[in-house]
DNA sequence: CTATAACACTTGACAGGACAACTATTGATA
DNA sequence: TATCAATAGTTGTCCTGTCAAGTGTTATAG
C-alpha cells in the first residue's frame, strides 16, 4: 500500500516547496520573483547579442506563453527590451537593461547568501551524494562535475 | 562565484518539476489535478466526520485562498460537499462525495503504478539515503521510518 | 451586556505554469 | 510563383499559489 518510494517522491515535493520559500523573501524585497529574477539572469548571461524568447523558455524548461507574459511584466517594470529584428521578423529578442543589470548586482550578494546557507545542515559529500542521487531520480546519467545552470533554478 | 551547494538546489527544484510532469498523465485523463487529487486523498482520510477547510491547507502546506477556490471546483464536479454546521458556524465542513470516492477508486491503481515506476533507478538503500538528505536539507530531524504522509504531496 | 479580539474563512488582484488555438514570417516545393 | 509547411510567438482560458483586505461568527474582558 504505501511505498518509501512515494515518501521519496513526497519528501521531493516538500523540500521543492521548502526552498522556494527560503528563496523568496530576497526576491520579494527587490519587487520582484524568482521567476523573473532567473529570466534576468538567463538575459544578463545572453550579453549585448540578446536572446530568443523561446530560447530562455528551453533554459528555464518552461512553455512558452509563460514567458511572453513574464517578458510582458519586466518591459513594464523597464528591467527588460524586446526588439523584433528586420532580418529576421519571425523572432523576438531579448536584451536586458541598464536598471535590470543594476537589480541583479544589487541581488547578487544577499542570493549568494541565501545559496550559502541553503542546505547548510548537509555537509560536502552529502552534497555531491544528493546531486547523485538526484540525477538517478530523474533518469539521468550521474555526471561527476555539473556544467553550471544558467541560474539557481 | 559558483557552488555545489547551489547545483544541489537546482537540482532539487528541478526533479519536483520533473516528477509533477511524471505524474501529470494520470490526472489529466481523469480531468483533475494533483492538487485536486491530494485534497480529495485527504477528505477519504478525513472519513464521515469531514474536515474544516483549513485543516486541509494545512496538510497541504498551503495557503487558505488556494484551498477555499481548489473546493470550489471540487464542489462544482459533485466531488466534494461542504456545510456549515450550527454549533460553530465559523468552520465549513468538507467532505467527500459518493462520486469522488468513486474517482479516487479509479485512480488508486495507476497512481500505484506512477509511485512504482517514479524513482525506479534508485535501489533500496538509495531511496532511504535520499529521503534521509531531503530531511536534513528541510531542516529536519532525520526519522528512521516515516509517518506515512496523507497523499503523494 | 457590549465592545473587542480571535477565529475561520472568502474575495480581489496578481504572478505563474499548462494547453489549445491563432497570427505572422520565412522556407521549401511543385 | 503560388501553396503549403515549419518556425516563432501571442492570446485565451484554466488551475494554482500568494498577499492583503473584508465578512461573519464566537469567545473574552471590562
Amino acid at each position: 500500500m504505501h511505498s518509501r518510494r512515494q515518501d521519496a517522491v513526497v519528501s521531493i515535493l516538500r523540500t521543492a516547496n521548502y526552498l522556494g520559500r527560503f528563496y523568496s523573501p530576497v526576491f520579494d524585497q527587490h519587487g520582484i520573483t524568482s521567476q523573473q529574477y532567473n529570466v534576468l539572469r538567463i538575459l544578463r548571461g545572453a550579453g549585448l547579442g540578446g536572446i530568443p524568447t523561446l530560447d530562455i523558455a528551453e533554459r528555464m524548461i518552461e512553455q512558452a506563453p509563460g514567458i511572453t507574459r513574464l517578458l510582458d511584466r519586466l518591459e513594464r517594470k523597464k528591467l527588460v527590451r524586446r526588439e523584433r529584428p528586420s532580418e529576421n521578423r519571425r523572432q523576438v529578442l531579448c536584451y536586458i537593461t541598464k536598471p535590470g543589470l543594476d537589480l541583479l548586482r544589487e541581488l547578487d550578494t544577499p542570493v549568494k547568501n541565501q545559496d550559502n546557507q541553503a542546505l547548510h545542515r548537509l555537509d560536502e559529500s552529502e552534497i555531491e551524494e544528493l546531486i547523485r542521487l538526484l540525477e538517478l531520480a530523474r533518469g539521468e546519467q550521474p555526471s561527476t562535475k555539473h556544467a553550471p545552470a544558467a541560474s539557481y533554478q
